[in-house]
DNA sequence: CCAGACGTTGTT
DNA sequence: GTCTGG
DNA sequence: CCAGACGTTGTT
DNA sequence: GTCTGG
């Protein structure tokens, strides 16, 4: 599955990666990203892919009480699509959510091991996620949810679960701005390959979502 | 029809 | 809001 | 994801 | 054990 990741890249980066034209409001870098958070996402507005702050944990818009957003972290991609909480979005409300590497914790005989997943180039890429706006009592918020699916090979020595991530050329076809059936878009997931990755061991230190420097990406002995 | 759930992970 | 169960 | 709290009454 | 906060 996934959560908890890091977004290191400048921003310059991101905006010519991504093909973005607008600067990012308020863009700032982190080694610890958790559930909870505002994190960096990539939508299409109709008129032209925009890059912005989406909070992590999906609220659907008819939850009464935000907080349902703690358990809506991950998005099973094999039932989003007939999911009540997800069919609309697979439809109209897909976004990237930027990063470049992210986080899993190995079950050991010693305990948990956390560990630190990258593609193989190290470069930045985009997992494949849902956006939802909520309005209640007069508050307003935007989140967002990562979607998951069986862990590949090289995952799998880690975890049974992992984040989709979209390759390069499939990222604009993901968020292409026209309505997708439901099941179409849970097809297009279900054909992606597989990216490369490389993975090493890193501190506890990085469990403490407060902890935000370069000692949660260090690599350990 | 209305009422009530709507989610994931992991563990058992 | 939409879907499932009764 | 992990870490840390989880409760009430009444008094200061 | 379960929920909330980071």
């Amino acid at each position: 599955m996934c959560g908890r990741y890091t977004l290191l890249a400048d921003e310059l980066e991101i905006l010519q990666e991504f093909g973005i034209d607008q600067p990012v409001e308020n863009y700032h870098p982190s080694y610890n990203i958790a559930p909870g958070q505002d994190v960096l996402a990539v939508i299409h507005d109709g008129n032209e892919k925009r890059a912005g702050y989406l909070r992590w944990g999906l609220v659907p818009s008819w939850a009464e009480d935000e907080r349902i957003g703690y358990k809506m972290i991950n998005a099973r991609s094999e039932t989003a699509h007939k999911k009540p909480s997800f069919k609309q979005l697979m439809s109209r409300k897909r976004c990237l959510i930027v990063a470049d590497s992210f986080y899993e914790w190995m079950k050991t005989e010693e305990g948990k091991q956390p560990k630190r997943i990258q593609l193989k180039d190290r470069g930045l890429f985009a997992f494949a996620g849902l956006w939802d706006k909520w309005n209640h009592d007069g508050k307003t918020l935007f989140t967002c949810t990562i979607l998951t699916k069986e862990a590949n090979p090289f995952m799998q020595e880690i975890h049974h679960r992992m984040p989709i991530i979209l390759p390069k050329e499939k990222e604009d076809d993901w968020i292409k701005p026209e309505k997708m059936p439901p099941n179409e878009a849970g097809e297009f997931l279900e054909s992606l390959h597989d990216e490369d990755f490389t993975a090493y061991d890193v501190a506890n230190y990085v469990n403490t979502a407060k902890n935000n420097d370069e000692q949660c990406i260090k690599p350990i002995a």
